[in-house]
DNA sequence: GAATTACGATACGGTAGCGTTTCGTAATCT
DNA sequence: AGATTACGAAACGCTACCGTATCGTAATTC
């Protein structure tokens, strides 16, 4: 759950160091949590104000005090979602830790409140490009950091041919997680099929 | 554009060979179309019949009589979808119509309809988990089934290794496809890319 | 203690879509 | 011709949400 709420953040629209009764963090951390409950839940579209108050238990006014749009309010969901960082494997090969952080991946894809919200923006990166491309940046960018490290662990390690482009290698290694996990919610794919993939992408001769 | 509307639809209701005025097939296809137009833009959750009737040249009258709720309405268009099948290249290497094949599928993903529409679906698969499982089997099967005929091309001609099994090469094939154009619309990718992906999935000693 | 600001609750008129119904007209079958 | 059904257009009351405003109360600063 950690903190935050960075201080540039249009949150603070005319409170900032103000006189009277203090803005509650609390508060702030209800209407966005909601907000980010809804969206993985219905998606962006179903994003209302009067549902996010009474979701999160909070008065319209509160909510109209510190966003004046649904879009601002979005944005600031987003932002403050700041990486529910996936526990990254300390414990065994490279080759072990890779499975275990893109297993990870792709069986949260369906099912946990990030993989939704990322799905759920993705379709709604038409008609809200902006949004579409605050959540790459933020959200997704810094996950394939994570498995690059990884990757890089592993070439560095001698675990991995040392000549793997990594730019070539992501996309060989992530998507067929994605592939794997996107239906899976209405075609379980058995547990030991990211394995098989894994194997047959780092050890051809064992293919 | 074809024809079709099977007999067994829902359409249906209670005109099979009644007396007066028949219904319009012009009228079925302009319903019909109009929903998955609006899917692909905007998604399921935006699908209202006004919106339809309004977007199809059509009464709303003409919508209810054919359908009784937006669930059928939106499960009839998907069935009515079946197959804008991609063009299946026919010349070249069995690389190369792979190439082509999986390329088109990459660059419609984010931009054909085809390709909105099973993000659209996909996002709302927590709300309508029937309908997902419908384009899932109607849709997406089918044209799995297209490039799963591609590498056993390949295979059989002795261009792939003998030894491939389809069912891991096809998430590794298909996976990065869909990490390359999911996100192009904020993060284009350079046209080179497909080609130097599918090089070292099939030609590992090139990598 | 006085001024100031945030809070929850509640109410307001306005808009959009819902599902249904009624109308007059058009097309097809017997 | 007459019966029957489909068509577009329009209206119905209903619900949900919008953005705004007002209230009395709570929490801080000066």
């Amino acid at each position: 759950m950690v903190d935050v709420l960075s201080e540039e953040t249009e949150v603070a629209k005319a409170s900032c160091k103000g006189r009277g009764r203090p803005r509650s963090e609390d508060v702030d951390h209800l209407i966005l949590e909601a907000v980010l409950d809804v969206v993985a839940e219905v998606g962006i579209t179903s994003v209302s104000m009067e549902g996010i108050a009474a979701r999160a238990g909070v008065s319209k006014a509160s909510i109209y005090r510190r966003f004046d749009s649904k879009d601002k309010l979005t944005v600031a969901a987003v932002e403050y979602m700041r990486e529910q960082s996936p526990e990254i494997p300390t414990s065994g090969t490279a080759f072990e830790r890779l499975h275990g952080l893109l297993d990870g991946l792709r069986a949260s894809l369906p099912s946990s409140r990030y993989g939704r919200i990322m799905v759920n923006v993705l379709a709604a990166s038409n008609e809200n490009p902006a949004l579409a491309k605050l959540v790459y940046e933020r959200i997704l960018i810094p996950r394939r950091a994570r498995i690059r490290e990884l990757i890089q662990e592993g070439i560095d390690s001698g675990e991995f041919p040392s000549n793997i482009n990594i730019d070539v290698a992501m996309p060989i290694l992530v998507g067929p997680m994605l592939y794997l996990g996107m239906w899976s919610m209405v075609d379980p794919v058995s547990e030991t099929k990211t394995i098989d993939v894994l194997r047959a992408v780092l050890n051809p001769q064992h293919q």
